[in-house]
DNA sequence: GTCTATAGCGCGATAGAC
DNA sequence: GTCTATCGCGCTATAGAC
């Protein structure tokens, strides 16, 4: 695997575990096994990096998600596919992580101009592709709600965020999946 | 109005808009209009002031919350004033603001281990009186869900937390009233 | 309780050899 | 493309005068 992806691999993980801001060059160096002056030949600056590392996920992530969109199930199955991508992160390695696009959320005003263009971005592509979702289920008859399926796509995305947040401060995935459990009943009306 | 007591409101303010990592003593001296070192005077470390910080928050918090639940309201009507918390947060200041207690829990791995247990002190506070408040409100035929309400404060709090990290990212406080109004027509049945 | 002054460190970033 | 070396800055924190 050549240099450039294992930099984003290592700050994407530290992303996901401490944030943008806690992590540094020296830490991406020292799991890389290059100096920090090799990171900046990969990614000038500290912004530069970090917009990169959100096209790369907002490219990896839609991929996935376009995959169970395209998929040949209910829209209620889908969702809990889309659900379980969220949880699969929050398991991932030793330490519990959030999801990257949440941790940027929070640190919104301090990550810059560019990477918080690609932030919005990635979330209005990903509520497009999940109120697909939502909406094949209402008309498939597996969820049932009222009005627009862009605002339950709202609800959603903010309620994994959200959950992902809390789980990871109470050290349990049990609660992420009971909150998860409990969103799947509320749709099933 | 006492230092100490500015020094806090300076600090919360700036956990809210840019969080705990990006904060500094030298944010907090320019605002006060007290050099650094008299900081550590009140506050020996930045994990003593950050300690400080929720422990007053919880205080201020759970006050607010528990007039809301020993009002004479339906439940539902207890949970709109609750989410008007959360809302009321977003809308102050110049820039949005998160709540406290998200960007806390976004940076729990770096914010050491004191506040990190007074942060998780604070989720299992909250939860109890929102649990309350739903429960009420089954009882009282305002709201409708099945299951336990401890499930369901789960949700809503994980929702709002998510929901105000979403809605700032995206710049629009409409946001967070659509993604709640849902909530609520959910919980209508 | 607030100040000046400073220690000591880690940060992002750059210059230039190989 | 990676390295050594270094710059300049901001950070948390401390010492000691007033």
């Amino acid at each position: 695997m050549d240099t450039k992806s294992k930099i984003l691999d290592t700050a994407q993980a530290l992303v996901e575990t401490i944030g943008a801001n806690a992590m540094s060059y020296q830490h991406i160096s020292d799991a890389v096994g290059i100096r920090k002056a090799s990171i900046h030949h990969h990614f000038p600056s500290k912004e530069h990096l970090l917009e990169s590392l959100v096209a790369r996920y907002e490219t990896y992530f839609m991929g996935v998600v376009d995959r169970i969109v395209g998929s040949d199930k209910t829209g209620r199955a889908k969702l809990k596919e889309y659900i379980a991508l969220f949880e699969s992160t929050l398991r991932e390695g030793k330490r519990d992580k959030a999801c990257p696009m949440g941790m940027l959320g929070a640190e919104i005003q301090t990550i810059g101009e560019k990477p918080r263009r690609r932030v919005r971005h990635f979330y209005s592509e990903n509520d497009r592709r999940l109120a697909a979702i939502l909406e094949q289920g209402r008309k498939d008859g597996s969820l049932r709600f009222a009005g627009p399926a862009g605002a339950l796509a709202g609800l959603v995305f903010g309620l994994l965020e959200g959950a992902m947040l809390v789980a990871r401060g109470r050290g349990s995935v049990a609660h992420f999946r009971t909150v998860t459990g409990e969103l799947l009943k509320l749709l099933e009306g």
